[in-house]
DNA sequence: ACCACAAACTTGACACTGTAAAGTTTGTGG
DNA sequence: CCACAAACTTTACAGTGTCAAGTTTGTGGT
Protein backbone atom coordinates (compact mmCIF):
# COMPACT_ATOMS: atom_id res chain seq x y z
CA UNK A 1 0.00 0.00 0.00
CA UNK A 2 1.23 3.32 -1.42
CA UNK A 3 2.60 5.95 1.76
CA UNK A 4 0.30 8.87 1.13
CA UNK A 5 1.85 12.20 0.30
CA UNK A 6 2.24 13.23 3.47
CA UNK A 7 4.34 10.71 5.58
CA UNK A 8 3.28 12.36 9.47
CA UNK A 9 6.30 11.70 10.98
CA UNK A 10 9.01 11.41 8.12
CA UNK A 11 11.96 13.09 10.12
CA UNK A 12 11.93 10.36 12.75
CA UNK A 13 11.35 7.63 10.07
CA UNK A 14 15.17 8.85 8.37
CA UNK A 15 17.00 9.39 11.66
CA UNK A 16 15.70 5.31 12.34
CA UNK A 17 16.03 3.87 8.72
CA UNK A 18 19.74 5.73 9.19
CA UNK A 19 20.54 4.05 12.03
CA UNK A 20 19.11 0.49 10.74
CA UNK A 21 21.58 1.07 7.19
CA UNK A 22 24.25 2.00 9.94
CA UNK A 23 24.28 -1.48 11.56
CA UNK A 24 23.53 -3.42 9.02
CA UNK A 25 26.32 -2.09 6.17
CA UNK A 26 28.57 0.38 8.30
CA UNK A 27 29.22 3.56 7.13
CA UNK A 28 29.10 2.92 3.32
CA UNK A 29 25.66 1.51 3.91
CA UNK A 30 23.67 4.75 4.86
CA UNK A 31 23.05 6.87 1.85
CA UNK A 32 20.15 9.42 1.75
CA UNK A 33 18.21 7.88 -1.24
CA UNK A 34 18.70 3.97 0.68
CA UNK A 35 17.00 6.44 3.80
CA UNK A 36 14.26 8.04 1.94
CA UNK A 37 13.74 4.33 0.49
CA UNK A 38 13.33 2.62 3.38
CA UNK A 39 11.17 5.78 5.13
CA UNK A 40 9.09 5.20 2.05
CA UNK A 41 9.33 8.54 0.39
CA UNK A 42 11.22 10.08 -2.79
CA UNK A 43 14.74 10.27 -2.63
CA UNK A 44 14.17 14.23 -2.74
CA UNK A 45 11.55 14.02 0.54
CA UNK A 46 14.64 13.98 3.01
CA UNK A 47 15.64 17.80 2.25
CA UNK A 48 12.40 19.24 3.99
CA UNK A 49 13.71 17.72 6.85
CA UNK A 50 17.42 17.93 6.73
CA UNK A 51 19.41 20.73 4.91
CA UNK A 52 21.59 17.84 3.65
CA UNK A 53 22.95 14.24 4.49
CA UNK A 54 25.58 15.83 7.01
CA UNK A 55 21.84 17.10 8.72
CA UNK A 56 20.78 13.73 8.73
CA UNK A 57 24.23 12.28 9.94
CA UNK A 58 24.41 14.35 12.95
CA UNK A 59 20.79 13.62 14.37
CA UNK A 60 21.95 9.98 14.45
CA UNK A 61 25.04 11.37 15.90
CA UNK A 62 22.97 12.54 18.65
CA UNK A 63 20.72 9.61 18.62
CA UNK A 64 23.84 7.50 19.03
CA UNK A 65 25.11 9.75 21.83
CA UNK A 66 21.92 8.88 23.96
CA UNK A 67 22.61 4.87 23.42
CA UNK A 68 26.49 5.50 24.25
CA UNK A 69 24.98 7.49 27.31
CA UNK A 70 22.37 4.46 28.34
CA UNK A 71 25.01 1.89 27.76
CA UNK A 72 27.39 3.70 30.15
CA UNK A 73 24.82 4.13 33.07
CA UNK A 74 23.35 0.24 32.52
CA UNK A 75 26.76 -0.57 33.18
CA UNK A 76 27.46 1.55 36.20
CA UNK A 77 24.21 1.02 38.04
CA UNK A 78 25.06 -2.65 37.86
CA UNK A 79 28.31 -2.25 39.45
CA UNK A 80 29.60 -2.04 43.26
CA UNK A 81 28.98 1.45 44.77
CA UNK A 82 33.34 2.35 45.10
CA UNK A 83 34.64 5.21 42.84
CA UNK A 84 37.11 3.27 40.91
CA UNK A 85 34.40 0.64 40.43
CA UNK A 86 31.61 3.25 38.92
CA UNK A 87 34.45 4.45 36.91
CA UNK A 88 35.57 1.09 35.85
CA UNK A 89 32.41 0.17 35.24
CA UNK A 90 31.32 2.92 33.10
CA UNK A 91 34.56 2.59 31.11
CA UNK A 92 33.71 -0.69 30.46
CA UNK A 93 29.89 0.69 28.88
CA UNK A 94 32.38 2.44 26.82
CA UNK A 95 34.60 0.19 25.45
CA UNK A 96 31.04 -2.08 24.36
CA UNK A 97 29.41 0.38 23.27
CA UNK A 98 32.52 1.13 20.76
CA UNK A 99 32.53 -2.81 19.74
CA UNK A 100 28.54 -3.76 19.19
CA UNK A 101 28.27 -0.50 17.49
CA UNK A 102 31.27 0.43 15.59
CA UNK A 103 29.78 2.92 12.82
CA UNK A 104 27.51 4.58 15.38
CA UNK A 105 30.50 5.00 17.66
CA UNK A 106 32.71 6.23 14.32
CA UNK A 107 30.21 8.61 13.59
CA UNK A 108 29.94 9.93 16.58
CA UNK A 109 33.64 10.46 17.44
CA UNK A 110 35.50 10.50 13.86
CA UNK A 111 33.55 12.14 11.39
CA UNK A 112 34.23 14.97 10.13
CA UNK A 113 30.65 15.84 8.77
CA UNK A 114 28.72 15.95 11.42
CA UNK A 115 28.63 19.54 13.02
CA UNK A 116 28.17 20.03 17.20
CA UNK A 117 26.17 23.36 15.76
CA UNK A 118 23.05 21.30 16.28
CA UNK A 119 21.23 21.64 19.93
CA UNK A 120 20.17 17.83 19.84
CA UNK A 121 23.69 16.71 19.35
CA UNK A 122 25.61 19.28 21.73
CA UNK A 123 22.87 18.52 24.15
CA UNK A 124 23.55 14.69 23.83
CA UNK A 125 27.57 14.83 23.40
CA UNK A 126 27.46 17.09 26.83
CA UNK A 127 25.32 14.84 29.00
CA UNK A 128 27.31 11.43 27.84
CA UNK A 129 30.18 13.38 28.70
CA UNK A 130 29.04 14.00 32.15
CA UNK A 131 28.66 10.69 33.02
CA UNK A 132 32.04 10.31 32.76
CA UNK A 133 32.78 13.81 34.92
CA UNK A 134 30.75 12.84 37.36
CA UNK A 135 32.45 9.29 37.84
CA UNK A 136 35.76 11.32 37.27
CA UNK A 137 34.54 13.73 40.69
CA UNK A 138 36.04 11.39 43.29
CA UNK A 139 39.29 11.63 41.97
CA UNK A 140 39.70 15.05 41.74
CA UNK A 141 42.87 16.76 44.05
CA UNK A 142 42.09 20.02 45.89
CA UNK A 143 42.27 23.13 43.79
CA UNK A 144 43.26 20.80 40.65
CA UNK A 145 41.77 21.35 37.50
CA UNK A 146 38.94 18.55 37.77
CA UNK A 147 39.69 18.27 33.48
CA UNK A 148 42.93 16.99 34.15
CA UNK A 149 41.40 13.89 35.43
CA UNK A 150 38.83 13.40 32.76
CA UNK A 151 41.15 13.84 30.26
CA UNK A 152 42.87 11.71 31.15
CA UNK A 153 40.81 8.32 32.27
CA UNK A 154 38.90 9.86 28.93
CA UNK A 155 42.06 9.71 26.52
CA UNK A 156 43.10 6.56 27.79
CA UNK A 157 39.61 4.52 27.53
CA UNK A 158 38.74 6.18 24.13
CA UNK A 159 42.41 5.34 22.49
CA UNK A 160 41.65 1.54 23.97
CA UNK A 161 38.72 1.54 22.28
CA UNK A 162 40.32 2.76 19.21
CA UNK A 163 43.00 0.82 18.70
CA UNK A 164 40.49 -2.31 19.72
CA UNK A 165 38.70 -1.81 17.46
CA UNK A 166 41.87 -1.96 14.56
CA UNK A 167 43.02 -5.09 16.36
CA UNK A 168 39.52 -6.33 15.78
CA UNK A 169 39.68 -5.50 12.32
CA UNK A 170 43.76 -6.98 11.58
CA UNK A 171 43.46 -10.26 13.07
CA UNK A 172 45.61 -11.46 16.19
CA UNK A 173 48.72 -10.02 15.47
CA UNK A 174 47.58 -6.75 16.86
CA UNK A 175 49.72 -5.22 19.96
CA UNK A 176 46.92 -4.70 21.61
CA UNK A 177 45.14 -7.65 21.18
CA UNK A 178 44.46 -10.04 24.14
CA UNK A 179 45.13 -6.69 27.02
CA UNK A 180 42.37 -6.24 29.18
CA UNK A 181 41.32 -3.09 29.75
CA UNK A 182 40.64 -3.53 33.41
CA UNK A 183 44.11 -4.20 33.81
CA UNK A 184 45.09 -1.13 31.94
CA UNK A 185 42.80 0.60 34.33
CA UNK A 186 43.85 -0.67 37.26
CA UNK A 187 47.28 0.78 37.48
CA UNK A 188 45.93 3.97 36.53
CA UNK A 189 46.82 6.93 39.17
CA UNK A 190 45.62 10.41 39.76
CA UNK B 1 51.65 19.40 -23.72
CA UNK B 2 49.88 16.38 -23.49
CA UNK B 3 51.24 13.46 -21.42
CA UNK B 4 52.85 10.41 -23.86
CA UNK B 5 50.06 7.15 -23.30
CA UNK B 6 52.73 5.58 -21.43
CA UNK B 7 53.21 7.89 -18.20
CA UNK B 8 55.89 5.84 -16.66
CA UNK B 9 55.56 6.32 -12.73
CA UNK B 10 51.56 6.84 -12.75
CA UNK B 11 51.65 4.46 -9.55
CA UNK B 12 53.81 6.74 -7.26
CA UNK B 13 52.23 10.45 -9.22
CA UNK B 14 48.54 9.20 -7.95
CA UNK B 15 49.81 8.40 -4.20
CA UNK B 16 52.00 11.77 -4.12
CA UNK B 17 48.39 12.97 -6.16
CA UNK B 18 46.40 11.30 -3.42
CA UNK B 19 48.42 12.66 -0.26
CA UNK B 20 48.22 16.28 -1.98
CA UNK B 21 44.02 16.33 -2.26
CA UNK B 22 44.16 14.69 1.25
CA UNK B 23 45.85 17.61 2.71
CA UNK B 24 44.35 20.35 0.92
CA UNK B 25 40.45 19.24 1.09
CA UNK B 26 40.32 16.50 3.50
CA UNK B 27 38.88 13.00 3.15
CA UNK B 28 36.14 13.70 0.75
CA UNK B 29 38.55 15.84 -1.51
CA UNK B 30 40.50 13.00 -2.24
CA UNK B 31 39.07 10.74 -4.88
CA UNK B 32 40.06 8.46 -7.83
CA UNK B 33 39.21 11.05 -10.66
CA UNK B 34 40.56 13.63 -8.68
CA UNK B 35 43.90 11.80 -8.67
CA UNK B 36 43.93 10.33 -12.08
CA UNK B 37 43.30 14.54 -13.58
CA UNK B 38 46.16 15.78 -10.90
CA UNK B 39 48.78 13.18 -12.39
CA UNK B 40 47.53 14.17 -15.74
CA UNK B 41 45.94 10.66 -17.37
CA UNK B 42 42.52 9.70 -17.49
CA UNK B 43 40.15 8.26 -15.20
CA UNK B 44 40.43 4.45 -15.73
CA UNK B 45 44.46 4.54 -15.80
CA UNK B 46 44.19 4.02 -12.04
CA UNK B 47 43.08 0.09 -12.50
CA UNK B 48 46.19 -0.87 -13.77
CA UNK B 49 48.08 0.13 -10.91
CA UNK B 50 45.40 -0.34 -7.96
CA UNK B 51 42.39 -2.57 -7.75
CA UNK B 52 40.56 -0.08 -7.14
CA UNK B 53 40.20 3.52 -4.70
CA UNK B 54 40.36 0.95 -1.43
CA UNK B 55 44.05 0.11 -3.16
CA UNK B 56 45.09 3.57 -3.26
CA UNK B 57 44.10 4.90 -0.27
CA UNK B 58 46.03 1.84 1.30
CA UNK B 59 49.01 2.59 -0.05
CA UNK B 60 48.50 6.23 1.01
CA UNK B 61 48.20 5.05 4.14
CA UNK B 62 51.16 2.89 3.79
CA UNK B 63 53.08 6.24 2.96
CA UNK B 64 51.42 8.27 5.80
CA UNK B 65 52.84 5.73 8.23
CA UNK B 66 56.07 6.60 7.09
CA UNK B 67 55.87 10.10 7.83
CA UNK B 68 54.00 9.03 11.14
CA UNK B 69 57.00 6.92 12.14
CA UNK B 70 59.87 10.18 10.93
CA UNK B 71 58.11 12.88 13.00
CA UNK B 72 58.21 10.65 15.89
CA UNK B 73 61.65 9.60 15.75
CA UNK B 74 62.50 13.33 15.10
CA UNK B 75 60.92 14.21 18.26
CA UNK B 76 62.71 11.43 19.88
CA UNK B 77 66.26 12.63 18.35
CA UNK B 78 65.76 15.62 19.96
CA UNK B 79 65.15 14.93 23.29
CA UNK B 80 67.49 14.45 26.49
CA UNK B 81 68.27 11.09 27.00
CA UNK B 82 66.42 9.53 29.52
CA UNK B 83 63.74 7.05 29.08
CA UNK B 84 60.80 8.82 30.50
CA UNK B 85 61.51 11.99 28.38
CA UNK B 86 62.15 9.79 25.11
CA UNK B 87 58.88 8.24 25.51
CA UNK B 88 56.95 11.67 25.91
CA UNK B 89 59.10 13.02 23.30
CA UNK B 90 57.85 9.80 20.66
CA UNK B 91 54.31 10.77 22.28
CA UNK B 92 54.72 14.49 21.32
CA UNK B 93 55.52 13.82 17.63
CA UNK B 94 52.57 11.40 17.66
CA UNK B 95 50.22 14.08 18.64
CA UNK B 96 52.00 17.14 16.25
CA UNK B 97 51.48 14.06 13.55
CA UNK B 98 47.71 14.19 14.54
CA UNK B 99 47.69 17.31 13.99
CA UNK B 100 49.12 18.81 11.68
CA UNK B 101 47.71 15.61 9.41
CA UNK B 102 44.32 15.18 9.79
CA UNK B 103 42.99 13.87 7.11
CA UNK B 104 46.14 11.26 6.45
CA UNK B 105 46.03 10.53 10.14
CA UNK B 106 42.48 9.79 10.40
CA UNK B 107 43.05 7.55 6.61
CA UNK B 108 45.86 5.64 8.44
CA UNK B 109 43.76 5.06 12.13
CA UNK B 110 39.82 5.40 11.22
CA UNK B 111 39.35 4.46 8.19
CA UNK B 112 37.60 1.10 7.75
CA UNK B 113 38.74 0.92 3.76
CA UNK B 114 42.17 0.29 4.11
CA UNK B 115 43.27 -3.48 4.63
CA UNK B 116 46.48 -4.38 6.19
CA UNK B 117 47.07 -7.64 3.39
CA UNK B 118 48.64 -4.69 1.69
CA UNK B 119 52.77 -5.73 2.64
CA UNK B 120 53.74 -1.70 2.46
CA UNK B 121 51.26 -0.99 4.89
CA UNK B 122 51.43 -4.11 7.52
CA UNK B 123 55.14 -3.32 7.75
CA UNK B 124 55.01 0.38 7.70
CA UNK B 125 52.54 0.22 10.36
CA UNK B 126 54.66 -2.28 11.95
CA UNK B 127 57.58 -0.30 11.55
CA UNK B 128 56.05 3.03 12.98
CA UNK B 129 54.85 1.03 16.34
CA UNK B 130 58.18 -0.59 16.86
CA UNK B 131 59.18 3.37 17.59
CA UNK B 132 56.91 3.63 20.85
CA UNK B 133 57.52 -0.26 21.69
CA UNK B 134 61.07 0.38 22.16
CA UNK B 135 60.54 3.80 24.23
CA UNK B 136 58.08 1.06 26.16
CA UNK B 137 60.66 -1.09 26.93
CA UNK B 138 62.43 0.50 29.72
CA UNK B 139 59.34 0.42 32.01
CA UNK B 140 58.45 -2.98 31.49
CA UNK B 141 58.70 -5.13 34.74
CA UNK B 142 60.58 -7.99 35.03
CA UNK B 143 57.87 -10.78 33.77
CA UNK B 144 55.44 -8.18 32.27
CA UNK B 145 53.93 -9.01 29.30
CA UNK B 146 55.45 -5.86 27.47
CA UNK B 147 52.50 -5.33 25.45
CA UNK B 148 50.91 -3.81 28.30
CA UNK B 149 52.93 -1.02 29.16
CA UNK B 150 52.53 -0.56 25.55
CA UNK B 151 48.98 -0.57 25.16
CA UNK B 152 48.51 1.63 28.15
CA UNK B 153 50.66 4.11 26.55
CA UNK B 154 49.49 4.09 23.06
CA UNK B 155 45.64 4.12 24.30
CA UNK B 156 46.65 7.32 26.22
CA UNK B 157 48.31 9.17 23.65
CA UNK B 158 46.43 7.73 20.72
CA UNK B 159 43.07 8.66 22.82
CA UNK B 160 44.48 12.41 23.83
CA UNK B 161 45.00 12.95 19.84
CA UNK B 162 41.73 11.79 18.81
CA UNK B 163 39.93 13.93 21.76
CA UNK B 164 42.27 16.97 21.23
CA UNK B 165 41.00 16.79 17.39
CA UNK B 166 37.70 16.73 18.43
CA UNK B 167 38.17 19.81 20.46
CA UNK B 168 39.92 21.25 17.90
CA UNK B 169 36.64 21.48 15.63
CA UNK B 170 34.40 21.92 18.27
CA UNK B 171 35.82 25.22 19.36
CA UNK B 172 36.53 26.24 23.41
CA UNK B 173 33.47 24.30 24.48
CA UNK B 174 35.62 21.14 24.42
CA UNK B 175 36.70 19.33 28.10
CA UNK B 176 39.86 18.58 26.94
CA UNK B 177 40.42 22.20 25.55
CA UNK B 178 44.01 23.45 27.48
CA UNK B 179 44.66 19.93 28.75
CA UNK B 180 48.70 19.79 28.10
CA UNK B 181 49.75 16.19 27.17
CA UNK B 182 52.68 16.57 29.16
CA UNK B 183 50.97 16.97 32.61
CA UNK B 184 47.81 13.93 31.75
CA UNK B 185 51.71 12.36 30.86
CA UNK B 186 53.37 13.39 33.84
CA UNK B 187 51.19 11.20 36.53
CA UNK B 188 51.69 7.81 34.18
CA UNK B 189 52.79 5.23 36.30
CA UNK B 190 53.25 1.60 35.01
C1' DA C 1 -18.19 24.84 3.42
C1' DC C 2 -14.91 27.01 0.69
C1' DC C 3 -10.59 28.86 -0.57
C1' DA C 4 -5.84 30.44 -0.26
C1' DC C 5 -1.56 29.24 0.99
C1' DA C 6 2.16 26.90 2.86
C1' DA C 7 3.93 22.43 4.24
C1' DA C 8 5.35 18.27 2.54
C1' DC C 9 6.08 15.90 -0.62
C1' DT C 10 7.30 13.90 -6.11
C1' DT C 11 9.50 14.17 -10.50
C1' DG C 12 13.14 15.23 -13.36
C1' DA C 13 17.72 16.77 -14.08
C1' DC C 14 22.61 17.50 -13.41
C1' DA C 15 27.32 16.80 -11.82
C1' DC C 16 30.28 13.72 -9.63
C1' DT C 17 31.76 9.23 -8.35
C1' DG C 18 33.66 4.18 -8.83
C1' DT C 19 33.90 0.52 -11.73
C1' DA C 20 33.77 -2.30 -15.98
C1' DA C 21 34.35 -3.38 -20.84
C1' DA C 22 36.16 -2.56 -25.21
C1' DG C 23 39.48 -0.16 -27.96
C1' DT C 24 44.12 2.13 -28.81
C1' DT C 25 48.98 3.19 -28.16
C1' DT C 26 53.46 1.90 -27.22
C1' DG C 27 57.35 -0.59 -24.98
C1' DT C 28 59.77 -4.82 -25.12
C1' DG C 29 61.49 -9.26 -26.27
C1' DG C 30 62.13 -12.81 -29.68
C1' DC D 1 60.56 -6.49 -37.85
C1' DC D 2 56.72 -8.33 -35.55
C1' DA D 3 53.84 -10.21 -31.90
C1' DC D 4 52.19 -9.43 -27.67
C1' DA D 5 51.42 -7.59 -23.34
C1' DA D 6 51.61 -3.43 -20.57
C1' DA D 7 49.60 0.79 -20.03
C1' DC D 8 46.83 3.45 -21.11
C1' DT D 9 41.88 5.99 -23.34
C1' DT D 10 37.08 6.06 -24.38
C1' DT D 11 32.50 4.88 -23.50
C1' DA D 12 29.00 3.38 -20.57
C1' DC D 13 26.43 2.31 -16.43
C1' DA D 14 24.70 2.54 -11.69
C1' DG D 15 24.59 5.05 -7.55
C1' DT D 16 25.05 9.30 -5.13
C1' DG D 17 23.83 14.33 -3.32
C1' DT D 18 21.66 18.29 -4.48
C1' DC D 19 18.59 21.48 -6.89
C1' DA D 20 14.50 23.29 -9.29
C1' DA D 21 9.93 22.92 -10.68
C1' DG D 22 5.59 20.70 -10.12
C1' DT D 23 1.92 18.27 -7.30
C1' DT D 24 -0.69 16.90 -3.26
C1' DT D 25 -2.68 17.86 0.96
C1' DG D 26 -3.22 19.88 5.66
C1' DT D 27 -4.62 23.96 7.92
C1' DG D 28 -6.38 28.36 9.07
C1' DG D 29 -9.29 32.19 7.90
C1' DT D 30 -13.63 33.76 6.27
Amino acid sequence: MKTPHHHGNLREALIVAGMELLQEGGTSGLTLRKCAARAGVSHAAPAHHFKSLDGLLSAIAARGYEQFAKTMMAERDKSPDGARDQLLAICQGYLDFAEKNEALFDLIFNSVEITFDDPDLDNASTLAYQILAQACAPFVKKDQDPRYVETKVWSLVHGFACLSRQARGGGGGHPACGIAFADVFDSLSF
